[in-house]
RNA sequence: UCCAGAGUAGCUCAAUGGUAGAGCAGCCGGCUGUUAACCGGCGGGUUACAGGUUCGAGUCCUGUCUCUGGAGCCA
């Protein structure tokens, strides 16, 4: 036990950072191998704990010398049998690999091998020896052997591969299938270099709130947050807030007033639209990212919004290696070359009118004429990154008619100082703008888009005292992790996808 | 919401309008330090649902449902 112990120092760093993790002020991030200051009774308290967990696979299969009286828990992934022995494959999710248990017909507790089957749960006491046979390093040489939990065979993951289409079905299960197990992994330890990005910038994590009065700017459809029973008779004002409320498309406009206080921010949070649209890039609850920063302007925005996506590839590249071959074998040939692309190669930055200009002299013939004043479709936005340009691309600049209100307004009166980088495969992945900080700019661009001045009360305050230029951008989570994974629909990429008609989960 | 495609065994898929099949999974047996193990055998179906055409429909027609892809909207 105290040979896996030592094998897992490294480990214990990180479970004692975690801990402490609010005392440091450094986010804790198994790939920055920073540790935080912490006490000596905590670290004692932590290691006690500790000494009583198992041994990760992960661990295990990294390494450098063989260990006695390891101990492991997981999911039987399949079972080989021999003559008077077992191999078992197991995984317990820190990392793509099984670990090969081998249990010979002596050891305690192999008398439970027939019902060891695929998706049981074990829990198995031996040690860790150099594989004899081709095809891994190491094996655990089984002396105990615990059933934990059986599966029979109605069991719906098979050893071989299924479809996304069932395993959508089965989002209860699918999280135990190599591919999930990736995506899932994959997923935390990008939240992890978000924040880590951010932090490492002085950027703040705000938590804006996820209830909210304000439909800004009409971003989509809302849910409606209501305690009312829908009788005969009731009123808004009868309502639990007094008002009508709703869950937020965005939290943008509150995260501008915290910019205009600490400085610099981000929101990483839940977000909801009750859009009826039912594509590979939309769910109706996702994750968003929103930084927003005080004194940025539009160049500085892009230059924040760059940097951002080249250090999420950077660090996929850096440490999920083993996730990100499996998404290269498996998903997309093209995932690695892409990651490696966009943080080598600088984006491109153009102007609307000159993507416009590109897109007419293109002698393509797109379903929807690119005109000047009107939105990029897909097609034109897939031309663009896919290939005119093949690379990420920066569009900045719009016309005000088709961006929203706070969006600044440039000298010509024409254009707002908007921007939205498009990415190979899903198109917009970051959409953002310098705000209009001017009062009077405002005021013009809310009766503009026929908006109510005194529905943004709060928010003019933020113009009429100490106003200052500020920017910023938001980012869907999920479509980021499919651009970094290569996965190509939303909903897996999440947990347990909300769609029109779904909340099954 | 619109357009297109699909729906057959637990899973992945076959089947000119003419007796619904295979591989895998499962179960039984055999073999083996195995590696998506292998070999033999067995069970497994309201062909999404409801109508219609036909001597006869998994197949053709109509409607409904579901899923997938694309579009719109966007992140």
């Amino acid at each position: 036990m105290l040979g896996s112990m030592l094998q897992l120092a490294g480990d214990e760093d990180r479970r004692i950072s975690l801990q402490t993790q609010t005392s440091c002020g450094v986010w804790p991030c198994e790939a920055s191998g920073r540790k935080a200051a912490c006490s000596g009774t905590e670290q004692k308290r932590v290691s006690d704990w500790y000494d009583n967990m198992d041994t990760r696979i992960r661990s295990l299969l990294a390494s450098e010398t063989a260990q006695t009286g390891v101990h492991i828990q997981g999911w039987v992934r399949t079972r080989r049998d021999a003559k008077g022995i077992s191999f078992l494959e197991i995984n317990d999710g820190s990392c793509l690999r099984n670990l090969q248990v081998v249990v010979d017909a002596h050891a305690s507790g192999a008398e439970l091998l027939p019902r060891c089957t695929t998706g049981a749960s074990v829990s198995v006491w031996g040690d860790l020896v150099p594989s004899p046979a081709p095809g891994q390093r190491w094996e655990l040489r089984a002396t105990q052997l615990a059933l934990i939990g059986p599966a029979d065979s109605s069991y719906p993951l098979q050893k071989k591969g299924h479809s996304l289409e069932f395993l959508r079905t089965i989002a209860h299960l699918r999280p135990r299938s190599n591919l999930f197990g990736a995506v899932f992994r994959t997923r935390n330890r990008v939240a992890c270099a978000v924040h880590e990005f951010f932090q490492a910038r002085d950027f703040l994590w705000v938590h804006t709130p996820i209830i909210t009065a304000s439909d800004c700017e009409g971003a989509g459809e809302m849910f409606q947050v209501t305690t009312l029973k829908g009788l005969p008779g009731e009123r808004p004002e009868d309502d639990f807030f007094g008002r009508r409320t709703y869950l937020t498309v965005s939290g943008q406009l509150e995260a501008e007033a915290l910019a205009c206080a600490l400085g610099r921010v981000y929101t990483f949070g839940p977000t909801f639209r009750a859009e009826n649209s039912n594509t590979a890039r939309h769910a109706a609850e996702f994750w968003m990212i929103e930084p927003e920063a005080a004194f940025f302007d539009l160049q500085a925005d892009m230059d924040l919004a760059e940097a951002f996506l080249k250090a999420m590839a950077r660090h996929v590249l850096e440490t999920c290696g083993e996730d990100l071959d499996f998404f290269e074998r498996f998903v997309d040939k093209q995932v690695r070359a892409r990651l490696t692309f966009v943080v080598e190669r600088p984006f491109v930055r153009i102007p609307y009118a000159e993507a416009i200009r590109i897109l007419q002299a293109s002698g393509r013939a797109f379903e929807f004429k690119p005109e000047s004043g009107h939105n990029l479709q897909s097609e034109h936005e897939r031309f663009l990154t896919e290939e005119h340009f093949r690379a990420p691309v920066i569009v900045h600049d719009y016309p005000r008619g088709i961006k929203p209100f706070y969006m600044r307004l440039n000298d010509d009166g024409e254009t707002v100082r908007a921007m939205d980088v498009l990415v190979p495969g899903i198109g917009e992945v970051i959409g953002g703008a310098q705000r209009e900080e001017r009062l009077e700019v405002l005021m013009e661009n809310l009766r503009y888009h026929k908006l109510k001045p005194e529905d943004y009360d709060w928010y003019l305050d933020l113009r009429r005292y100490g106003t200052v230029p500020h920017a910023g951008f938001g980012v869907g989570f999920e479509r980021l992790l499919m651009f970094l994974t290569g996965m190509t629909n939303i909903r897996d990429v999440i947990p347990f996808p909300r769609t029109p008609g779904h909340a099954e989960f």
